[in-house]
DNA sequence: AATTTTTTCGTTAACGTAAACGAAAAATGA
DNA sequence: TCATTTTTCGTTTACGTTAACGAAAAAATT
């Protein structure tokens, strides 16, 4: 007794309450110019009315619409391996959506070097690309790069870090300054009165230093806020190579009987070899990224916890964001923190990035 | 000066090159009768050559197929909430595969009734369903309505708690020994040395009491593993309306000077209530489940940790599992345990279900 | 050998949308 | 007014697959 059941009202049906023909139906759904205002407004009514959803297969098969995505992280490097895994989260998504007729292109860049990073950008320029994914992470280079694509109108997603302003479509990644908070909260766990803390930052002069000057910032203000007692020293090392960090850490290490070390970024299974060659015990150490050095001194007690934010997810997440802004021209989130999440021996067997 | 670029080789294509027609190419990658072995093997042949992947849209289209899917879990009720996250996930799942012609229908049953259950199970079995997720709260019962899916072949996947042995796809859900491990290493985070710990079991006899029985095993073999000085004192209660756990509190921490209260399920905001209720302070109190009120007390600091394993996305994969293994028939991993999150007052803003 | 049954296969019309093409209608210019 | 341009719209084919229908070929039965 019910109408055609399953659902299925398409632009015939709405061609045949419009007394229209399914071109002009067409029209009208794809905001294509050549249908007077009128019947435009007649025939979008009918669709509000319908609720019409188009079939996304059909659609699919019919449209030879090709998109091009461009993405632009640091490649992977023998310093760090952090960008294997927003690197893996873009790929997944570029095979999700490669049968929706897109097409994702991965650009790379050095991170100890802006030129390399200009380079791939100019590259990009010239590529054509319908929408773009970057880890802007430096600022002048980037902002230049970003406003010949503002002027271009290609949507354009941030991960990993931001710039404020300046993007234009959304950025996913890490509140830096919340997760240097929660460090801090469990620093303050750990070792509730009179403690002293070590805070290592260890990275070139090149790097985004706000980076982890945020970081330093939410941990330092958590002890602010609550009053401790902690005292806090902080040391900076400005060449990643073992050796050198290797003395910087032995010097500092003499100076006080420190009961907590808090590394900033990445960095901590150096800390951590350290602690191990020289059997330093008794220190609790807390740092972050979900990296195979970094796990493997989480297993063997050096490191004791680690914080992560999801690399793969935005990569991920951010392919994703671009696909449904421009295919589905869904409403995008302007900014998408990630969780921050609390590695430990126990937990990290079952994370997913 | 390429042949056809766009890598689109379909039936046709195969059926020129096979000398058969279109039909005779769909009979064989349907494998449906009524095609002789040889002519099968030789379109097979080529489909292998050419690599065909079937166009997912243009089959959709056309196709006229439907499955349907039943989920049995408990019902949202005043005693918990927690429910609600997997049932999110499960429409979640449903709405992304209802356009591939998938129907989910949900049915529920009541904690403390197992005769719910039962009936539940038999308005499935009724229901000439393709595939089946449930929560197999009560084994006994459980078990009977499995054996009948076995017998019909109904591809099943268990959330939340498993059977072990029985489940037919997957099981997707906690590591719950594993679980109350991690509690432990963070409960001996906060307090080395010397203190004393209370393990508060808060359930009904009819509860599946093996539940939480494995996280309080896990819990009691690290502090056993790891030599702990730590007192380990615990209390059931059999009853989960306020007065009687104010009661069963209120005697308990007489006893004794705790330090630290650990709750084995979400019950842990009564626990809360009762010590913000009482101005109980000093004692660290861990639980379980990001559930509402369990947050407000996180947030007013009367809770410290909440340990959480993604409910939703129980419910989520589970569904998506049935999907992948009946349409897409990919492999599906036997045992899927969700990861173990920590979750404080710094991070629960970002938590993801 | 003629008939019937069974097996094997080809043809064709959907599925819902996109987009090219050209016809009709309206607007503009002389 | 008539010719010309512009705007608006209808018709039709195509996308790749499914599946119903029935024809042809092969096998089995008389």
């Amino acid at each position: 007794m019910e109408k055609k059941n399953s659902g299925t009202v398409g632009v015939k049906e709405i061609a045949r309450l419009a007394n229209v023909s399914i071109g002009t139906v067409d029209r009208v759904l794809n905001n294509r110019v050549g249908v007077s205002e009128k019947t435009k407004a007649k025939i979008l009514k009918i669709i509000q009315e319908l609720d019409y959803q188009p079939n996304i297969f059909a659609r699919r098969l019919a449209s030879k619409k090709k998109l091009r995505f461009a993405t632009l992280i640091p490649q992977v490097s023998d310093e760090t391996t952090y960008w294997e895994a927003p690197l893996h989260g873009i790929k997944q998504a570029a095979n999700e959506i490669k049968d929706f007729g897109i097409e994702v292109v991965t650009f790379f860049f050095d991170q100890n070097n802006k030129e390399s990073f200009s380079d791939s950008a100019s590259k990009i320029a010239v590529g054509e690309f319908d929408g773009i994914l970057m880890a802007p992470m430096f600022e002048e280079e980037s902002i230049a790069f970003i406003e010949l694509c503002n002027h271009k109108k290609i949507p354009l997603v941030f991960i990993n870090s931001d710039i404020p302003g300046y993007n234009n479509l959304c950025y996913i990644g890490p509140n830096l300054y919340q997760s240097g908070y929660l460090s801090a909260h469990i620093v303050h766990y750990l070792s509730p009165v009179d403690k002293k803390t070590l805070i290592v930052n260890i990275s070139k002069e090149i790097d985004l230093h706000h980076h982890l000057l945020r970081k330093e910032e939410g941990f330092r203000n958590y002890f602010e806020q609550h009053g401790s007692t902690n005292k806090l020293t902080k040391i900076d090392i400005r060449q990643t190579d073992y050796p050198h960090i290797k003395q910087k850490l032995s010097d500092q290490l003499k100076q006080d009987d420190y009961n907590i070390v808090f590394v900033t970024n990445s960095r901590v299974a150096t800390v951590a070899k350290y602690f191990e060659e020289h059997k330093v015990e008794g220190i609790k150490l807390i740092g972050y990224d979900f990296l195979e050095d970094n796990i493997h001194y989480l297993r063997n007690k050096t490191i004791d916890f680690l914080i992560c934010q999801k690399p793969q997810e935005q990569g991920y997440r951010g392919v994703m964001s671009l696909y449904y802004h421009l295919v589905l021209n869904t409403h995008i989130e302007k900014e998408q923190f990630m969780p921050i999440d609390i590695i430990t021996r126990e937990n990290y067997q079952y994370y997913s990035n």
